[in-house]
DNA sequence: CTTACGAGG
DNA sequence: CCTCTTAAG
């Protein structure tokens, strides 16, 4: 079973560098989409419900901004698009989509680097998805939690570990929650294949700059999973052959 | 002496588009521009003050929106730019330059397209900006009045002349106005030289459809000359080999 | 720097 | 359809 959680930073901007084409072909059962910023009838227009895939979507209120999508090539039993919290589902930030014995989801955590307002939303997000993911955790199904969480978690997962420690997505109460996450059940599956790995794995590089071409970059886009599916764990992988965003699709191969 | 005008829908836009190295090579001794939609700092900053040339601009106050300038190989005497109309000077749509003899105005009348409120703002223009044509015509220099008028004058200067005689810019009340304007003294300069013309000699097309390539135009942009300067007309010329903006400079030349 | 939106044309 | 704005990231 192979799971592929991508922020596409506006699906139609994607698309015109060639995501629906890669898509096809990319051996994915399930595809978790964060920043899609358009409406599932600009989806459409797109070329974004090929033959062959589901597609569920949770578009955020406010037009152009945010939303979550999965593709899934078998249906799901059951989509769920919140989380039970008014503000965040409002922003279009959750998709969960229910298998036999599996549940996946696509999250999209705010991002604070814009100013302390939004830096108090994501503190408020993470407060209530904390209680979320413990009520997924205690669950009879297995979960694979994908999502941009907009944080990276210890020093090997961002370049520039010193220079960052003040900035939103590496603040150590942002790093602190998920470490807490982490010690109640769930694994951080490219790290469980790749644990002494040197700095790396990063999925995000700034626009400015060349972020990109001198690797500087962050590791803030997850495949969390129940403990069940980290032994299924087979390969994890950047994807960075080609560019549909800022950020690089991860890869995650399961044993079935 | 050689004189052109060009709205340039963005003097940035243009730049990219080679605008700067199509002007080193034009043989204009003054390009008059509307639509420069930029400040003269982000003018300077895309290569808009090449060396050679003096620029007299008048920016809108709101950023982005509308703007003139005038470049010329000789510095002018003295700059105007305004029509003392405050309404319309806020938006940047005059400037002249004054020379030995010569007045040089660059001129970006009001579209009316956009719905009822800015068709009856052209509307007061149109009011203001006669009042300060008499004047310009009573004084003693000769004046090239250089613009995007928005107003196509008879059948001949537009494509689909009965298609849109309800849309702004061929509406009768416009027309009737230059008429008027062009019983005052003014002369037209392009129709001057080529009045039996079939249709044609349009200087701007619609960005949508493929109004261009099937030359579906309107012929809005205009030097209107004293009859001193009319009588030194020596050809005239709508510069479509390269695309700047959606609309083509007008080139015209005047005997020594 | 890039993606969206919305105004304006 | 295109070029600007601003907000957001």
């Amino acid at each position: 079973m192979r799971i592929i959680t991508a922020n596409v930073n506006g699906l139609r901007s994607a698309a015109r560098k060639g995501f629906f084409d890669w898509l096809e072909g990319c051996g994915a059962d399930v595809v978790c989409l964060q920043e899609v910023r358009a409406s599932a009838a600009q989806v459409e227009e797109v070329g974004g419900k090929p033959p062959g895939w589901h597609v569920y979507q949770r578009e955020a209120e406010k037009p152009g901004y945010s939303g979550v999508a999965i593709y899934s090539r078998e249906p799901a039993r059951e989509v769920v698009d919140h989380f039970n919290c008014a503000e965040f589902d409002a922003e279009g930030r959750y998709v969960e989509a229910r298998f036999d014995g599996l549940r996946v989801v696509s999250a999209y955590l705010p991002s604070g680097s814009s100013g302390p307002e939004r830096q108090a939303a994501k503190y408020r997000f993470l407060d209530e998805f904390a209680l979320h993911l413990d009520k997924l955790a205690r669950g009879r199904d297995e979960v694979v939690l994908c999502g941009d969480w907009n944080i990276a978690h210890t020093p090997i997962d961002i370049c520039n570990d010193k220079g960052n420690r003040r900035n939103s997505g590496f603040l150590p109460a942002e790093r602190g929650w998920l470490t807490e996450v982490l010690g109640r059940g769930w694994v951080d599956a490219f790290r469980q294949l790749y644990p002494a790995e040197e700095p790396g794995g990063y999925t995000w590089w700034s626009n400015r700059g060349q972020a990109f071409a001198k690797n500087v970059g962050w590791r803030i886009d997850y495949q969390l999973v129940t403990t069940g599916l980290a032994a299924r764990l087979t390969r994890a992988e950047v994807y960075k052959a080609q560019r549909f965003s800022d950020h690089a699709p991860l890869i995650v191969d399961y044993a079935d």
